[in-house]
RNA sequence: GGGUCUGUGGUCUAGGGGUUUAUGACGUCGCCCUUACAAGGCGAAGAUCGAGGGUUCAAUUCCCUCCGGACCCA
């Protein structure tokens, strides 16, 4: 065998390793692939990738997600666009506050703020630190350079901007409404970020009478919240209670500033069976205590406070805990032998998401992004938007169907972008910063150009520095944004909005967000709402939604299930020596799973190949191991092989003379390109990683190497001209999926790298394509394939080995043109 | 509890009323070192297409119910 050019033996992840390190070695030749140049004359596409959250430790779901959408962007790479892959981080929001006040034992609100940030700050990067390592090992092609952190000043700034842009025209508004609040850390939340929490209470069936004396019975789990009952409902089918109606009845305890009766009416939403079927509606037990107040026109009463303690109309329960007064008031009610009963029974009640404290709901001013007006429009902005997988859209449609309240968009916290607002004296004024500034009103003043406008009718009145004497002492607001606010300007911050008005008009709305599954109604949703709101345009031209990364068993993976897998482990699996072993908890036993070689390039085939976009992807490194490096492999033994004979100087003209069996593989290679090019345009991985693999591992190696092996070991310059054509072209094509090793490859043997093609390959046969011979040709290819199949299979069973004559073997009629090598291949007589 | 999506050999997947005794790949098992490659070759086993009903001459395919999984909501 001669020298082949691509000396290493075999496909190594320590290979794999110092390719990549010397990929990156050289700043300007990375920026040179990989950095976004709007004026370089291309086709833009803008890629809206979410960025990861640091908290410690990087989901190998996620990682394997990021690097999909890596293949997204080479692939748009080789389609010959102009890319931009940004890399941003959030770091913005209550997680970061949570793990320092964890670390440090200590309390958000007992620090000074500027300190606590400075905490978060620190913690945050170097947690940032260890994803970008991540990152750059799982080869995303990112323009690292231009990294965006949330938390940054130009980010915040545009979080500002946007923010009163949105409050000048009327889209974002503040008001005294019911808000879900977290008492212990103190912040307003979202429906968002609420879950539910089994636990033990205790239902009590309260007496209550009526004027006549009556008694009726009321269970509730909350007696603390009769001070605030508004009114009591039956349902309106009840035959027990249709003298009720209408009747005036009297709170069991005494209250504070409101009157002691309500009255009975009655609600659809009553659940009959539950308790005694009468329900005492309060402000605010849960969100259908909120329905029936607005549907009735209530008037709420606020009987909680911000700590978590009752309020005035509480009587003398009054600054009590909520436990507290509601332990009380129990037995206070059953001295006054107003209970009937108390049992304890589960239920399950709201809790924060992040603090997992139970929540209230409760009236407090805050700022809010007005969104049911805009539904009917965002539905018809939405059908311009092309989803992968389409059903997923389905997603998106049934959350917008729930939504009935306006997003609540401030937080009581510290680690997030502050409202940019400051207040006048007698608080009829506000003043805004000048776009493009970030600014910390909590400790600083209005900047230079800030304007001040009407609370009320949000007329710009005049400048800041103007009126400044006549404002009295301002005061800068305390409150920050849901972080939500920041990632929702993802798409228009990386399209250049504010930032890069030129390149914005060529980029948006941003060709692609992709994302998981999972944060449709959060990020997907509120990303859309403000390009709708701000730009009356729908964020993006493609939407493309992945499943989630599941454990070997299809659960999902979690720190409580002990099922977790780390990145980085299986991302060096194989390198320096080192083998990979991890237990993971099953649904029966823990697991010990073992593999010797993973590496980047084939976790990422893995990928790649293992599930159609949308679907849920188990993940199990031993499998990843077993199905994919052999592909690797054979893929480099290919090239490797290939590599031993002379490049012709011409692979751009094909060659006159060209064998049968030349033109044949051409044909198939030329199927298969136009195909994987269909599929890189569309965004489909699975495809166009499956047809290269299935071509590259199969009909090329087992049937046209085999026949052309001795052609090509005498040296014949046709079929090194098409072996060549295609292991190069196929590199290309291949490079989206493993970028390292069809770049290692391709520099060696052609001198040129895969990853710098940018254009798709094109058909071999150039202009003299003959469409007829092509369908003519490849029809043969399964006969082939059967009768290579059906020689082996004799040799076999007749006990002689394959490179031994055989006789008696004739060549179908519809192979005749394919005589002359077959004779040879099997040495047929 | 409700909504949405989903359910094809151990795993992933093709097919979306009848040439389907269901495609391909990986894995498994058996036999073979044949000089790019045992990271290979040949062959075999393995699926009542989640379960049960229904529509139909005919259902893996359409409908309903149930079960499992995921996501979301209450």
């Amino acid at each position: 065998m001669p020298t082949p050019r691509l000396n290493e033996k075999r496909w190594s992840v320590d290979l794999e390793k110092k390719i990549q390190t010397e990929h990156s070695a050289d700043p300007a030749e990375y920026a040179n692939r990989y950095a976004f140049n709007p004026n370089s004359g291309k086709e833009i596409f803008v890629i809206d990738t979410p960025p990861p959250y640091p908290s410690g430790t990087w989901h190998i779901g996620a990682v394997a997600q990021y690097s999909m959408i890596d293949v997204i962007a080479r692939s748009q790479r080789l389609l010959g666009k102009e890319v931009y892959f940004p890399w941003g981080v959030d770091r913005n929001g209550i997680n970061i506050e949570f793990t320092v006040e964890k670390n440090t034992k200590r309390k958000m609100k007992t620090y000074d703020r500027a300190e606590f940030l400075e905490l978060c700050e620190q913690t945050i990067e170097e947690f940032t630190q260890a994803m970008r390592n991540t990152a750059r090992r799982v080869g995303l092609s990112c323009d690292f350079d231009r990294e965006y952190l949330t938390d940054a000043p130009d980010y915040r700034a545009v979080t500002q901007s946007i923010f009163v842009d949105l409050f000048k025209n009327g889209t974002i508004v503040e008001d005294l409404r019911p808000n879900i609040y977290d008492p212990v850390e103190g912040t307003t939340i979202a429906d968002a970020e609420v879950e539910r929490k089994q636990r033990k209470t205790n239902l009590v069936d309260v007496i209550w009478n009526l004027d006549d004396g009556t008694e009726v019975i009321i269970s509730t789990t909350r007696p603390e919240l009769i001070c605030a009952c508004g009114v009591v409902v039956v349902h309106p089918d009840d035959e027990r209670y249709q003298h009720l109606i209408g009747q005036q009845i009297t709170l069991p305890i005494p209250v504070s500033g409101r009157e002691q009766k309500v009255t009975i009416k009655t609600h659809a939403s009553v659940k009959s069976d539950f308790g005694s079927g009468v329900l005492m509606v309060c402000s605010f037990g849960d969100q259908n205590d909120v329905a029936i107040f607005r549907e009735l026109g209530l008037k709420p009463f606020q009987a909680i406070n911000l700590e978590g303690c009752m309020t005035e109309i509480a009587a003398q329960w009054a600054g009590l805990t909520v436990i507290e007064a509601r332990k009380s008031i129990i037995d206070y009610l059953s001295e006054e032998g107003k209970v009937a009963k108390i049992e304890e029974r589960m239920q399950e009640v709201p809790v924060s998401e992040r603090g997992k404290n139970p929540v209230e709901i409760i009236l407090l001013k805050e700022w809010y992004v007005r969104q049911t007006h805009i539904q009917g429009r965002m539905r018809e902005l939405i059908e311009d938007i092309e989803f992968h997988p389409p059903r997923n859209r389905q997603f998106l449609l049934d959350w917008m169907d729930n939504i009935s309240i306006d997003w609540p968009i401030s937080r009581r916290r510290w680690y997030h972008t502050e409202i940019p607002i400051w207040y006048s004296e007698d608080e009829n004024y506000i003043i805004v910063p000048p776009s493009g500034i970030y600014v910390q009103p909590w400790r600083e003043k209005p900047p230079s150009g800030s304007r001040v406008l009407s609370r009320k009718t949000r007329q710009d009145v005049g400048s800041y520095e103007t009126m400044a004497p006549e404002l009295g002492t301002i005061i800068g607001e305390e409150k920050v944004f849901d972080t939500w606010m920041d990632s929702s300007n993802s798409n228009l911050f990386v399209s250049g909005y504010l930032n890069h008005p030129d390149v914005f008009a060529k980029s948006f709305p941003t060709a692609l967000r992709p994302q998981g599954k999972e944060i449709v109604r959060t990020w997907l949703y509120y990303t859309l709402l403000k390009s709708a709101l701000l730009l009356d345009m729908p964020g993006f031209k493609h939407v493309w939604i992945d499943g989630l990364g599941m454990d070997p068993w299809g659960r999902k993976m979690s720190k409580s299930l002990g099922n977790g897998i780390d990145a980085d482990s299986v991302l060096e699996c194989g390198a320096g020596g080192r083998t990979g072993s991890w237990k993971v908890k099953g649904p029966e036993k823990t697991v010990n799973l073992r593999a010797n070689k993973i590496g980047s390039e084939c976790f990422r085939l893995w990928k790649a190949c293992d599930a159609q976009v949308g679907d849920d992807f188990h993940i199990n490194p031993e499998e990843i191991e077993q199905r994919y490096f052999g592909v690797l492999t054979k893929l480099f033994n290919v090239a490797r092989f290939a590599s031993q004979f002379d490049v012709p100087d011409d692979l751009e003209n094909k060659p006159d003379s060209l064998n049968v069996e030349d033109e044949w593989i051409l044909c198939e290679f030329n199927l298969v390109l136009n195909q994987v090019k269909s599929a890189w345009t569309n965004l489909d991985i699975y495809t166009a990683t499956q047809a290269m693999k299935s071509f590259a591992t199969g009909v090329l190696p087992s049937h046209y190497l085999e026949m052309v092996k001795s052609r090509l070991y005498d040296g014949d310059k046709m079929a090194a001209w098409t072996l060549h054509r295609i292991v190069r072209d196929f590199m290309s094509a291949f490079s989206p999926v493993c970028p390292f090793f069809t770049h290692h490859i391709s520099q060696t043997i052609y001198h040129k790298s895969a990853v710098d093609v940018d254009a798709f390959p094109g058909n071999p046969f150039g202009a003299s394509f003959d469409e007829h011979n092509s369908q003519y040709l490849t029809s043969k290819t399964i006969e082939l394939q059967n009768f290579n199949g059906e020689v082996w299979n004799t040799k076999k069973s007749s006990g002689i080995s394959l490179n031994q004559p055989i006789s008696g073997i004739t060549i179908p009629e519809n192979l005749l043109e394919f005589a002359d090598i077959l004779t040879s291949m099997h040495s047929l007589e």
